[in-house]
DNA sequence: GTCTATAGCGTGATAGAC
DNA sequence: GTCTATCACGCTATAGAC
């Protein structure tokens, strides 16, 4: 035979990767539709059907690649937080906690304005999304997945471990309460910025002053008033006779703030989600969830 | 003929009446109906079809009442609203400024966790929620709707006029930076509120610490450390001064913070939109919406 | 005023041909 | 691996009989 000497498990190798590779562009394909529509119409809005009309393969496809939409959304968390995470990255390497930690929740407001449905989907819609963010985040980012079970890193608590160590600074240095507890102080100060977040997100109720400045005021009273490399003893904010000077705005707050490019275009135009009349249908959805309303663009 | 001396009209008026009110009460109804499957199962579960089951009504029937599913939203966004509203009133007595806006913010979040469902569908749903409880609060709460337009009241801004009172008043004591923005202030610790609502009832990440103990960080950063201990006594910390010890809990922390009986059983157990897996799907529907909009059913 | 029936649409997911 | 066809739902909203 032509092949006698030729081994054919080569061939079979070969080809076994390129199918491999293939698989696996498709499924890159499905996931920057469904990112596409998730950003354009809101989570609300993203079925399958529209994500196999966005790849121009028909439904049933996408059930080879993702075992329901929910794996699909869930994927989409992981991504999503793993782009706020890179964002925080350089940030770690600020000198001074308070500073570092003002650049922080600069940073997480402004990738929240800046990638508001991503934003949504990671923490304001489900609970079990939010948990395969934090879970899943380190196989979502630029590692490959070959190791998917490695788990060495636990992303969820990447975030939550930067700040207690700032914390941990700030107290050491006396900047602090002795007696706080910093658990308690991280969630009440994460709680901060996720209401700023999500009330610029969802309720367009004050709109008043900008975010900048909101934002500005909320990082001073919760770290006190420091321009820049000034450290300023234990100063908390709204004591009684305490500080007086004013809100100072922090300065930048753009989406980028580390610096760091964003795969997401954001800034698409507010998804129907709030500009239009109905927004964001909750959904947790299963069996139909007609979903929402925005076809505005589509249409 | 044995009718002649009585004016028919008296009969005619007597049953407009009374048809009157019976449609005043299969409106109630209604409305009770769908305040129990949304705090059963959530907003997105919420449908006509469910309403009609729930009060054994057939689905037409409900639009003699409601132009549509999103009317019966915000009249239920609306009564919320107030309700939340009515839980602040006896707050705004208490005489120091910093214990009032404490004693509200308490309020707030207890209001926020007593009632998840109802929370979400006012200040995380959809803008259009919210400006439909800002706005209508007023006749959807006690008041007879006989005079809807009157519109005297706006208790969209009721809430915010009584933060901003507050705060006034601990400027003019040099509590508070005399330079500080008061409504950026005020919308910098209504986040702060909102975020640690909106993260109990979406992201069970942090699991660590009690609310209450959030709740009092939070206060204490913002307006001071000064003992919180009772409920409110008036207060008798006059001033700043006093208190500096770490975080104490801010004691209570129930619903029913102005001693009002809540309406709404809450706490139904986490919809199974959110819940449970798959369970009862959300379903979000604004299904069709055949582009037309010429509802504008007659009322 | 109330109902039955249904139009019209959209969904998630699957079976089975190719 | 991909598609067509379809099942089995659930939804909003309306027409028209009674």
């Amino acid at each position: 035979m032509t092949f006698q000497f030729v081994n054919p498990k080569m061939f079979v190798m070969g080809i076994v990767e390129r199918k491999s590779r293939q698989k696996q562009a498709l499924r890159e394909r499905i996931l920057d539709a469904a990112r596409r529509i998730v950003m354009r119409e809101g989570f609300a809005a993203l079925s399958m059907r529209k994500i196999a009309d966005a790849i121009e393969y028909s439904p049933a496809t996408l059930y080879l690649h993702f075992a329901s939409r929910d794996e699909i959304a869930q994927t989409l968390c992981a991504e999503g937080y793993a782009q706020l995470l890179e964002t925080f990255v350089p940030l770690a390497q600020i000198a001074d906690p308070a500073e570092r930690l003002k650049a922080l929740g600069r940073a997480y407001v402004a990738f929240g304005v800046a990638h508001p449905e991503t934003y949504r989907l990671i923490f304001m819609e489900d609970p079990s999304y939010t948990g395969a963010a934090l879970g899943g985040a380190a196989t979502a980012s630029g590692k490959t997945n070959l190791a998917p079970a490695k788990a060495d890193d636990d992303p969820g608590d990447a975030a939550l471990h930067i700040m207690l160590t700032a914390l941990e600074e700030l107290k050491a240095a006396g900047r602090l309460s002795a007696s706080m507890d910093l658990a308690v102080w991280a969630e009440a100060f994460w709680a901060t910025l996720h209401g700023i977040v999500a009330l610029n997100l969802t309720c367009p109720v004050f709109p008043g002053a900008p975010l900048d400045t909101v934002v500005g005021v909320a990082l001073d009273t919760w770290l006190g008033t420091q321009s820049a490399g000034q450290p300023q003893r234990a100063a908390r904010s709204a004591r009684a006779g305490g500080k007086k000077k004013s809100a100072e705005a922090p300065a930048e707050l753009h989406a980028e703030a580390g610096g760091e490019p964003a795969a997401q275009p954001s800034q698409p135009s507010q998804p129907a989600a709030r500009a239009g009349k109905k927004a964001t249908k909750p959904a947790g959805a299963s069996a139909n969830e007609p979903a929402t309303k925005p076809k505005a663009a589509s249409a």
